[in-house]
Parts: C-alpha cells; sequence; structure tokens
DNA sequence: ATTCTATTTGCTTGACGAAGAAAGCATGAG
DNA sequence: CTCATGCTTTCTTCGTCAAGCAAATAGAAT
C-alpha cells in the first residue's frame, strides 16, 4: 500500500494532536469559568433538544458516543445536582428517562454563552475559508471503515 | 454572540463524534491486529523519526502531546518490552533520552501496514475532494486560542 | 575563586478520576 | 421456561495533577 504523502502525513499530525488537545483545552474552560464539564454539558444539551427533555440512557449514550455505563455515572452526578432526573419508563418497565429539569435547563442556557465564545474562538476562528458542508459531510463518516 | 449557523452546527457535531470514535476505533484495529496500542505506536514512530532513535523524555511527552507523568508510564511499558531503553543523557545527569531499540524499530515497521491501511480506511477515504493543505494547516491551530 | 544556599529543571511516583468491558440484576418477549 | 433487553455495578486501565527526589544553575558571602 503507498505510504501516505507529505500533505496525507500533516493532516494526520495535526489531527491526531487536534483530537487530544481540543476536548482537554475545551472542556478546562468550560469548568473554569461554568464548573460544569463538557461531557455533562454535551448530555444537557441533547436532553434540551429532545422531545420532552428525556430521552432513553441508551439513546443519549448513543447520542453522545459514549458507554451505557459511562453514561449511567454522568447522569448520576447530573441528578446529584437536580440537573436531571430519572424517570421510569411508561411503556417498558426496564426502561429509564433522562429527564432536564428546569434547574438543568436554566444551567445549559447559562453555560452556553461560554461555550459557544470557546466553540469560535478554538474552533471556527481557524477554519475560514474551508467549505464547511463539505468538511461536515466528512468528519460525519471519519471513523467508519466505509 | 451569534450562535452557530446550520453549517457550523453539523461540523460541530461531527468533530466531537470523530473526537470520540476515531481513536477508539483506530486503537482497537491495531491492538487486535498487532497487539500495540496506538499510543504505544506512535510514540515508537516519533522516535523512530529523532535524529539517532532518541528523544529526551520531555520531548517525547510533547511530540505526542501528553504531560510528562503520562510518557514516563508509557515509556516504562515500552521498555519492559524492549522496544525502548532509557538511557542516561551526557550533557544533563538529570535528563533520559528514550532510545528505539532494533527490536522496537522492528515492531514498528511490522505494524506500520497495519496502521498505514487503518489510517486510509478510517480518515483518507472520506476525505476526497477536501484541499488537504488548507485542511491540515487549519487542523494544526484548532485548540489554541489565538 | 570557592563554597554555600536557594531556585529551577527533568523525571518519577502516588493518589485520583474518568470511562470501558464484562458480569449482574430485573423485566419483557416468545 | 428460556432467552433477549435495559440499565447498573465491579473491576481494570489509562492518563492527569500534585508531590517528591536528584541534578544543575544562580547568587551571595567569604
Amino acid at each position: 500500500m503507498r505510504p501516505l504523502n507529505a500533505e496525507e502525513d500533516a493532516v494526520l499530525r495535526a489531527l491526531g494532536r487536534m483530537m487530544n488537545v481540543l476536548p482537554r483545552v475545551m472542556d478546562a474552560e468550560l469548568v473554569r469559568e461554568q464548573g460544569l464539564p463538557l461531557t455533562e454539558y454535551l448530555v444537557l444539551m441533547y436532553l434540551s433538544e429532545a422531545p420532552n427533555r428525556r430521552l432513553r440512557m441508551s439513546e443519549l449514550a448513543a447520542a453522545c458516543a459514549l458507554s451505557l455505563s459511562g453514561m449511567t455515572r454522568i447522569v448520576t452526578r447530573l441528578e446529584a445536582q437536580d440537573l436531571v432526573q430519572r424517570v421510569k419508563c411508561d411503556e417498558d418497565a426496564r426502561g429509564l428517562n433522562a429527564v432536564l429539569t428546569d434547574t438543568g435547563l436554566a444551567r445549559l442556557e447559562q453555560a452556553w454563552p461560554s461555550h459557544l465564545a470557546s466553540v469560535r474562538r478554538n474552533v471556527f476562528a481557524h477554519l475560514d475559508g474551508l467549505d464547511l458542508t463539505r468538511l461536515a459531510h466528512a468528519l460525519e463518516h471519519i471513523g467508519t471503515p466505509g
């Protein structure tokens, strides 16, 4: 198989560096400014977008691309802060819905500007001139062999 | 501050998903095919590119965008497999060079094709039509507020 | 110049937190 | 009654931060 050419190599290294650095930076900023870890922010965000502000644990895990056990712990943390509530599922007694509380929604709305600014500074400030539609489409498939 | 538009939002979500998924997938593939975790592969790679196949611990940590203590542990693992050796630094008795052994180089060369194929499948297969030079340049800066 | 102390630098270690995999438990379906 | 499903719990692994130790460097006093 043909080795990577110089451009590909540069992309790969930059990608690797970014994947190490970006989550750390964004998490640290959000924690410093809002006392809210990025993972928790994202859970609140996905819940806020869901119908009735609720999702099954497994859906939530899938949305966040996290394991179910990881999601259990995150929701436990959020529940301890009253940002989320676990509610038994009507149609399946095994199931649980994670429901965004009013407090949780308020917290999300409060943290949102910080996160937005962080995203603009750390990501979009550097993406000028790229075709974002194409980029999004490409990124969506990265990590899948197809 | 202006919220994200649809394209930006799509990029952000895809980026987040990718950063979660890609390292896991690539690591799992390399472990399955070669019994070598991705972090260890990368350390071997950077060492193989360095003059005399050696780097100071701190340089190695910086190259991999990892903490120094993390690098200590990785090199300890690699040393236990004879892939790397710690050698005292001549000009500074506090310093250590991590040196790639012949065994380590062989291991790297053996694992290289798997990794290359994985990179092509998981990354570059989806990047057709993008300007890689621009992309690399952009990615290099992501995660820095400048 | 020499020696003594204080600060800094390079790396390792200990304690911790986050997240995954596998096992466990409860409920549902055939 | 058995097996699948949904979530939790346990155990392990990885990597960070903070503290620690050893060597180097700088400054001051002799």
